[in-house]
DNA sequence: ACGCTCTCTGCAATCGTTTACATCAAAAAT
DNA sequence: ATTTTTGATGTAAACGATTGCAGAGAGCGT
């Protein structure tokens, strides 16, 4: 197997390399048939890493995912790496959603490629490894609260969160609970202060006993839908945060033999295949993952082009209702009940005094 | 931001480079202390282009599948990337199942990658592709009929869907059909003729009408299922021969209202995410995917170190049945029906004669 | 004291490209 | 007919590492 070289071909065809560098970048030569020919003939293949050295590019590009198995993820990466066409490669590494496993990957991939996708577990500080990885970076779906040069492409997280509450409210109810995922976690603490947001536009005001902080896992779902079914008066409706924990929630409530929606409406954050196939089918909160890897990818090359500017971009991916079958009128003892609330809700909000509602 | 060469780190020190990059590769050397803090102070790291220009490899692997946002290749990639640790690096290619782009991925990653994990879509021959690649490629799941010279890790196909017919016909039954995959892929074909066998050996015999090709998805599935029902007598069993298939044909039961496991009994092949939400909890047969792509890429790497080594080597990776809730004994219309069909069964099978089968 | 081995060192070639620069012939302008 | 412009070409120097080779001390046995 004879490795064959430019200079190969430009010996066979009889003129230097530089004439058959400049016909593979796409200038004008004379003998551009004939090379055409001989490189067809001897199937060369440039050198990439040769390539690569002189013009100090990898033509590959990272993307930094928490869990590539969680389906969101996935087809998160789907988007980018369809986005980034025949001309870059993509390189993916799974950081188990651990930190350390985060500033690895950065540290291990300088110069292997030419910038990131980057999807970090934790806002917190990540400096260090940022400014030596010395390459553009496009946070998407979280990023970090202190760095604000760098792009993003989020979804409209609080703006989901507002969905769920104001379809839980134009039901009738007023006992909206919240499975939020962690508050140091961008979509965790957007989608909690979307969900308070809308519960003090809708005049209900949230109730810190319905609004459990977990952690976006399957089991933290399940250990917060308990937490919830365990107070004195539970939630007639629940929000939750993210679809890991709408699975877990699910099963608590299964296992429980709380039926949705006739005991308990639901609304989850982010579509999953099969929604439609259980029983209820859920209602949810959803956004186009494939389209926001897209983005991020397109934002991506746009900077590799543009190293120089200095403005950042942020794009923002919408987010929609799907209507199904896990939200209804809350039952009548609740409603009743939820009347009584509304009451003392509007005396506390008549003094503006909003101590009480904490102390709840 | 200046960046910093080898030749930096080897004048700072008072060294050549060489012995620069003799450190480096682990050689000994007498200002190792001195070099080490210098390495440190100037944050030097060594070009990859060049390291790979010169060595001739890139310590990057590619792994090439159908489709990431699909679970199970989704845990095949987490396995394969985890199991590469930071030496390797793996650059992902979703094909989308199709053919052409497959051919364009191997050309693309020419000389990118030192190998590459592959799941092709068909057994179809990839020949020229596969030579020109001229890297070491482990077959995942799939392989190529005609090229035996590549190391392959396969689940247990056949034996999986063994297991799916003998726990049906413990059960009772005899009208049993596959939704099989398409029969050019290898475990579309291997899960087909697995169930062919166990049928012969429980002396059933496999039904012509009982057999459904289709082609791996949802779609696929759901149609496969209404053509099963729509028929004069229709199973009281089915096997689905992948998760995506599985999903379609539930929906097909739930749409025309048919009750798992009381109207018919189902297992599909590989587990998913949600099989124990939705009512009834389905039986499958199972195999641990992420460990499959640990295996592939195990084999990859030892390929890599072993470039010479004649012998192929051929991992299979066993399935289990995982017993949840939709089988049960066929109903009792269906197995006084069932039994006209054993005693026909018996009667051919005394006859030595397979060829009633066929027309059957 | 001499030669021998052993260990570390620097020199310089090398990997396969790209590209600034100089060159040169042909075409265009005078 | 001469000068200027144009455009393709070749020469050679990079890019940043690795590595064969030869040399230089140090350690050791005789």
């Amino acid at each position: 197997m004879p490795v064959v070289t430019i200079t190969d071909v430009a010996s066979r065809v009889g003129v230097s390399v530089a004439t058959i560098s400049r016909f593979l970048s796409g200038g004008n030569v004379r003998e551009e048939k004939k090379i055409r020919s001989v490189i067809q003939e001897l199937n060369y293949r440039p050198n990439i890493a040769a390539r690569n050295l002189k013009s100090g590019r990898s033509a590959t590009v990272a993307i930094i995912v928490p869990d590539i198995s969680n389906p969101f993820f996935a087809a998160l990466v789907r988007g980018a790496e369809k986005a980034s066409g025949d001309s870059l490669m993509a390189a993916i590494v799974n950081t188990d959603s651990n930190s350390e496993r985060e500033i690895n990957a950065l540290a291990n991939l300088y110069g292997r490629v030419d910038g990131a996708i980057f999807v970090p577990t934790k806002e917190s500080d990540h400096k260090n490894g940022l400014s030596h990885f010395g390459r553009p970076i496009v946070f998407v779906d979280r990023y970090l609260q202190k760095e604000k040069k760098y792009d993003t492409v989020l979804a409209d997280n609080a703006r989901g969160a507002e969905l769920a509450v104001e379809h839980f409210a134009s039901e009738g109810h007023t006992k909206i609970a919240i499975i939020s995922g962690p508050l140091d976690s961008t979509p965790g603490r957007q989608r909690e202060e979307g969900f308070r947001k809308a519960l003090d536009n809708s005049k209900i005001g949230a109730n810190p006993n319905y609004v459990i902080v977990s952690d976006f896992t399957q089991a933290g779902g399940y250990a917060a839908m308990n937490q919830l079914l365990d107070l004195a008066e539970p939630p007639t409706a629940v929000f939750s945060s993210n679809n890991l924990m709408t699975y877990g929630a699910l099963n608590a409530l299964k296992d429980r033999g709380v039926r949705v929606p006739s005991d308990i409406s639901f609304i989850g954050f982010d579509d999953f295949e099969l929604s439609t196939l259980i029983s209820p089918k859920i209602t949810v909160i959803n956004r186009d993952a494939e389209a926001q890897g897209a983005e991020a990818m397109r934002a991506l090359m746009w900077r590799l082009e543009n190293m120089d500017s200095k403005i950042s971009k942020h794009s923002v991916i919408p987010v929609n209702l799907i209507k199904r079958e896990s939200v209804t009128i809350p039952r009548t003892w609740d409603l009743q009940n939820s009347h009584k609330v509304k009451e003392r809700q509007s005396q506390t909000s008549d003094h503006s005094n909003n101590k009480e509602k904490v102390n709840e």
